[in-house]
RNA sequence: GCGAAAGUGGCGGAAUUGGUAUACGCGCUAGACUUAGGAUCUAGUCCCGAGAAAUCGGGUUAGGGGUUCGAGUCCCCUCUUUCGCACCA
């Protein structure tokens, strides 16, 4: 039964639509480029068109979208763009699963979310949206492409790769993931292929990825990078078998070399099939396949018993001379270091238990206990683990007795002396593998040639085009490899036969631009306008998910550095501030999924409450950063504090009588009060807002806005309405509205009679004096414990202050018979009494 | 195993960075207005004890210890949870 709406209600139905449509027409959003006012690029993750938008979207962008539009007001002139991530593996499973091309597929979910987007009442500015899969995107992707093509940062090898086999195609290293090694889309186990892909040379910035002395990044990223690119101080140490042969080994304890009793190779070392002795050449064989075939699962796993053969070869140890076995083994991992070790089983635990199994030499070489007074090595055969700590090096020739501070550089002197080492650092990450055996990518701009082998496709032939009409086959792989009109072409060099590449790149590659991107969406003269770049680069502000800490984050921190060192931008850096936003998860503490039935989807919510509560909501009800379960009642107190809002400002003639300044008053009347009460919380809330705004701690800016709007009712009722004050409180309180619920307090701007939009309105100003106090509480304490609270006038003397919590009545009951030892005074806020 | 973050009412969470612990909201309890309420308004709501009540006393920030006049906040130990990495030489 519906029952008829009161007109004065707040309702949302009515009047977000209305301030939507607004906004549009007056171009509120378009930020274009203005040298009188400072800039503000503030760029929000672009989200994937996987259908519609769900509450995690929502709490991502809505939050981000407050922010942007609080440093609008603040003076800035705010860019806050957004797009679509519209590569990628979902829209080719639904054209394989439902028949429909992943391009229908894509633009069509687009659409619906760009109904969603605006339905949050975001300040997007649309006419600078890009789109991935658009051939004018993706054209300069392929540029991007050729340009680390022709410096050298891009390069072609055969290599072992991670291959999804449910996804079927390679993935970056990035995207395997957990003990199990699966795909981070699909959860599938990888399986390793041999496969001849195009790597980034992300190594090559791997020491500068490392400062992050120019940006400000949650520690937890910089820490996950850190770790993720893994760099080892050590030395490249070469041994030589006894034919001469060099095998360089990287360890990080040159200074244990003299312990060095047996070298291992990783199974595809290419030195092992050579090195082999006829007698084990069967065994060594059998071992090197067997491991090359094992999964990274059965292989990487740390608790099973090592394993490994001897390969009959031996190496002459640079430091002592002495010939020691060369065995191979699967824990020596060939894309680490050079995939070879020198094993030093006293003291690297991993030798220590290859050592063990196999029976060979254990040689300790540096004194435990970081070499405590009388301490000795304990001899080889007694030893029950490796020991790893530092000390003083033992049996190592001339070494012999160098102390554990300078064991490292001493060895690695001596060993370069020699020459059989330098120093070296070692770096974890590995090139970015960007080819994907996928359709719905963009192509990979490169033609095979018989003759010239892999040839660029020149920058005025691209974009190359994704064809559309491409047929799938039931295996799920990339239909590119069938079409043989868009496949077969010619040589850009000599015009003969040739191939197209037929991989496309991981969209991470597609993401690594972007926002380069909305600076100028459809500028052909190159991927961005420059002057657009000169005025709004770099990204001021960047927000999104955590999950991207050791892939897109990397991946455009690097792409920038490349971009800048090839001459394309300028910078260091392409985004200084970053802030990262918690997971929503369901009501059931579970991660959302359409199969377990938990989804949120703001949809409902908005058509329920509106959108300004759904977006106030999102800032409210948790730690922005953490995230957590949702509750869907919780948002019941949201919409009910927007109503009280809305009543407050709409219903204020019905208010109490009017306390006007008029009336006859001395400073003491309780007309003063009330409104120097209202004055304070007022501008005491603002500058709280203010600072928390500024800090991206949303949940206490909606929190502080609720209190002062249960101030405002006490005010009105005690009759402040009418008063300048109360026009102020009204005022500020609606600026301060406008970032978290854009749309009613533009409507309550429009009542209130204020001039064009509140969102182009100044941010107020804190006027310091009415957020000040003349009196405090001040708490004395007895011992630490709370006895009284007084009010006296701030700024009061200490010496008064003392003297007016030791005679308070509530600490009097305490000090009776005790002797006062000590009193400590906090001007302004406490007195604490110590007796005895 | 290594690394990081975190543990505050029934729940989400505040706490000006060493100074009144539990702001704000949900939920709950009672009342008002209502034909009705998943609307609105008012009051109460950390625990224990005393009191008819106003109040008063004691305790409390995962547990234990320490520094300090004073600790949710700093230090040490233990436990728990989450996340990341996982034979990286």
């Amino acid at each position: 039964m519906e029952r008829e709406k009161d007109p004065r209600a707040y309702d949302p139905a009515v009047i977000e639509p209305k301030w939507q449509q607004r906004w549009e027409e007056s171009g509120l959003h378009n930020a274009d480029i203005d040298p009188s006012r400072p800039k503000h690029y503030a760029l929000t993750m672009l989200p994937y068109p996987s259908g519609e938008l769900h509450i995690g979207h929502w709490y991502a962008i809505a939050p981000s979208d407050a922010q942007a539009r609080f440093m609008r007001m603040r003076g800035h002139n705010v860019l806050f763009p957004m797009g679509f991530d519209a590569f990628g593996l979902p829209a080719e499973n639904a054209a394989i699963k439902r028949n429909i091309h992943p391009k229908t597929w894509t633009f069509a979910n687009i659409d619906r979310m760009h109904g969603q987007l605006r339905r949050m009442g975001t300040m997007i500015d649309w006419r600078r949206e890009m789109i991935s899969a658009h051939p004018e995107y993706y054209r300069w992707t392929q540029w991007f492409f050729l340009q680390f093509f022709v410096n050298d940062l891009a390069y072609r090898k055969k290599a072992a790769v991670d291959w999804c086999p449910s996804c079927n195609t390679t993935l970056a290293r990035e995207q395997v993931i957990g003990d199990d090694r699966h795909c981070e889309r699909c959860g599938t186990p990888v399986v390793r292929k041999e496969l001849a892909q195009w790597f980034f040379r992300t190594t090559q910035y791997a020491e500068e990825l490392l400062d992050f002395s120019k940006i400000d990044w949650p520690e937890r990223v910089e820490t996950l990078q850190s770790r993720w690119i893994g760099r080892s101080e050590g030395a490249s140490l070469v041994f030589r078998t006894e034919t001469g042969e060099p095998i360089e080994v990287f360890t990080t304890r040159p200074d244990t070399i003299w312990g060095a009793t047996f070298l291992v190779l990783a199974p595809e070392h290419a030195l092992v099939s050579k090195l082999t002795s006829a007698d084990r050449k069967e065994e060594v064989e059998a071992y090197v396949t067997a491991a090359v075939r094992q999964s990274d699962l059965q292989r990487e796993a740390t608790d099973k018993e090592k394993t490994g053969v001897f390969t009959g070869g031996y190496a002459i140890n640079p430091a002592n001379g002495e010939r020691i076995p060369v065995w191979t083994a699967d824990y020596v991992l060939p894309g680490y270091g050079t995939g070879a070790i020198m094993a030093v089983p006293a003291h690297d635990q991993r030798d220590f238990e290859f050592a063990r199994r196999f029976d060979l030499e254990i040689k300790p070489v540096i004194v435990p206990d970081g070499g405590a007074e009388g301490a000795l090595p304990v001899a080889g055969d007694q030893m029950v683990e490796a020991s790893t700590e530092r000390g003083p090096m033992f049996d190592s020739g001339p070494l012999t007795g160098t102390p554990a501070g300078e064991a490292f550089a001493r060895s690695v002197a001596w060993l370069e002396e020699k020459g059989a080492g330098k120093k070296s650092v070692n770096f974890r990450l590995r090139d970015w593998l960007v080819s994907r055996q996928r359709y719905w990518g963009a192509p990979i701009p490169i033609v095979y040639c018989p003759e010239h082998g892999a040839v660029p496709v020149p920058e005025d032939q691209l974009p190359v085009l994704l064809p559309d009409d491409v047929e799938w086959l039931p295996t799920g792989e990339s239909p590119l490899k069938l079409h043989a009109t868009w496949k077969n072409t010619t040589c850009p060099v000599c015009g003969g036969a040739a191939e197209r590449e037929t991989d496309t790149m991981d969209t991470f590659m597609c993401s690594s631009w972007y926002h380069l991107r909305y600076l100028s969406p459809h500028y052909d003269g190159g991927p961005f306008d420059p002057a657009e770049y000169r005025y709004w680069m770099p990204v001021d502000t960047y927000t999104g998910g955590i999950e991207h800490a050791t892939m897109h984050l990397i991946y455009t921190r690097f792409f920038h550095k490349a971009c800048r060192d090839i001459g394309v931008v300028q910078d260091d850096e392409p985004m200084l501030k970053l802030r990262n936003q918690g997971i929503i998860l369901g009501e059931d503490s579970e991660k959302m999924s359409k199969s377990r039935g938990n989804v949120v989807a703001p949809d409902e919510l908005v058509d329920r409450y509106g959108a300004d509560t759904v977006r106030a909501y999102l800032m409210f009800c948790a730690r922005w950063d953490f995230g957590g379960p949702w509750n869907g009642r919780g948002i019941e107190g949201t919409a009910r504090w927007l109503r009280r809002v809305w009543s407050l400002f709409t219903e204020e003639s019905e208010g109490g009588t009017p306390a006007t300044p008029a009336t006859p008053a001395t400073p003491a009347t309780p007309a003063n009060t009330v409104i120097d009460r209202l004055r304070r919380k007022v501008h005491q809330t603002l500058k709280q807002v203010t600072r928390d705004l500024d800090q991206f701690q949303f949940n206490t800016v909606v929190a502080a806005l609720m209190e002062l709007q249960n101030e405002l009712s006490q005010s009105r009722n005690d009759g402040a309405v009418g008063t300048p004050a109360w026009r102020e409180a009204h005022e500020i309180y609606v600026k301060m509205l406008a970032p978290v619920a854009p749309h009613v307090a533009d409507e309550l701007w429009e009542k209130l009679g204020g001039e064009g939009s509140i969102h182009v309105q100044p941010w107020p100003e804190v006027d310091e004096k009415a957020a000040s106090v003349e009196e405090v509480t001040l708490v004395v304490q007895v011992n630490g414990k709370l006895r009284d609270r007084i009010t006296v006038p701030v700024g009061i003397a200490d010496d008064e202050a003392r003297k007016i919590a030791l005679e308070s009545e509530g600490s009097r009951r305490f000090l009776e018979g005790k002797e006062v030892r000590q009193v400590i005074v906090v001007p302004g806020r406490l007195v604490n009494i110590v007796v005895s």
